[in-house]
DNA sequence: TTATAGTTGTGAAATTGTTCACAAAGTCAG
DNA sequence: CTGACTTTGTGAACAATTTCACAACTATAA
């Protein structure tokens, strides 16, 4: 298999919602014509993408709606599910562990951590909120492929390393801040006053730029 | 000005956080080395993304931090406030309201929206939630710039284009879909599933991928 | 004053990612 | 079975982005 692009990826998660509608609305076939459409992407975006993974399509036809969902489930591990960890359970963390989306898409949260000794022993929306000391030896005994950070800031990193310690190799980290870990160990962040910062300096700049 | 991509972007707002560290530790003078450090980039991306922008800093020297500091806010539009109103008062909607970091960088939260009668005409931290009804009424009376998107996905389309007609020019979308607006409106979106499903990508396909 | 070391700003080169264009393969009507 | 039409898969062309490399400039020490 060749390198894969981040963007790859990203289209790829695309591909796999909007093949969901398609089933949904019993679709049987569909062309990459139609999937760029949605996206709002050329075709040729669409099959390049596919092509790094297989052939999926027949020529002169399209794609098989179901059986194509179902590679790019398998291509993005969706099918089966992944033992998560989410800690801080503060306002971000809360929404997180609600979000319908990751239950349903098989990321199933186990697991919280919290700081706070108001919350720590409690249940939180059925699930045990654990002590962040026991983060480590938790994580191991429950055997978390994921943890999700939705700790503040000047915590981030410290949480990180350990998680790093206790032999996860991936984070999501929602602290807004950049956090470093070992090369083994794949790390993604959300953002959310970055993206906000976007909105503004596209507003802000607006017409002074060329092409866009 | 040139075209800038979303990746300088990005970078400027990393650079912004960056320096407001380095403020704090009373750094005066900092060289794109520094920068990069910290960032895991290379000296020269750092260079050439200022570079976009003018001439920040001084040869054989390195960057003033607080007068590069004022200035990357001054093209991401950090230097004044904007008004932002949020749609669907929900767990997302409701952990972006407190989210500090927002109130901070001067994106302030004014207008609360939702179409639950129990939400409706309620105090929500401090702030009247309104009756999306009123949504497009009440966008323009309060001269809204920007609007947070945090309604499921199936909602998401109809109160997008409502916030178009209103002639707001900037969407932050937290719905799990892809919306569309026209050109002149600027939309960004999280998919916080799309996040976990790159984890679950890199994990699924560990070793498989050549070069990274 | 001069030599040395350090750092920026920026064209040019290299790399990465996207689009094009077309052969290959399939459908379908008659 | 044939011919018109459609769509995939992919090497090649193109575009965008990142990295390189170095001239220009500054500070400092002797």
């Amino acid at each position: 298999m060749r390198k894969v692009s981040d963007s790859t990826v990203r289209r790829l998660s695309m591909y796999y919602r909007s093949l969901l509608e398609f089933e949904k609305k019993e679709y049987k076939i569909i062309s990459s014509k139609d999937l760029a459409k949605i996206e709002r992407l050329t075709p040729a975006q669409v099959r390049k993408d596919l092509s790094f993974f297989g052939t999926f399509g027949t020529r002169g036809l399209g794609y098989p709606v179901g059986e194509l969902k179902e590679k790019i489930a398998k291509i993005l591990g969706l099918n089966r599910s992944w033992n998560v960890a989410l800690v801080g359970v503060g306002n971000v963390g809360s929404a997180l562990v609600s979000y319908k989306e990751f239950q349903k898409q098989g990321f199933n949260i186990r697991l919280l951590f919290d700081d706070d000794q108001r919350k720590i022993n409690k249940n939180h929306k059925g699930i045990l909120v654990s002590d962040v000391k026991d983060l480590g030896k938790k994580l191991k005994e429950n055997k978390a492929e994921m943890v999700i950070l939705a700790v503040p800031a000047q915590a981030a990193q410290e949480v990180a390393d350990q998680v790093v310690s206790a032999g996860v190799k991936s984070i999501l980290n929602f602290a807004p801040v950049q956090i470093k870990v070992p090369n083994d160990v794949i790390l993604r962040s959300v953002n959310m006053a970055m993206e906000l910062e976007h909105l503004s300096f596209c507003l802000t700049n607006k017409g002074l730029i060329i092409g866009s």
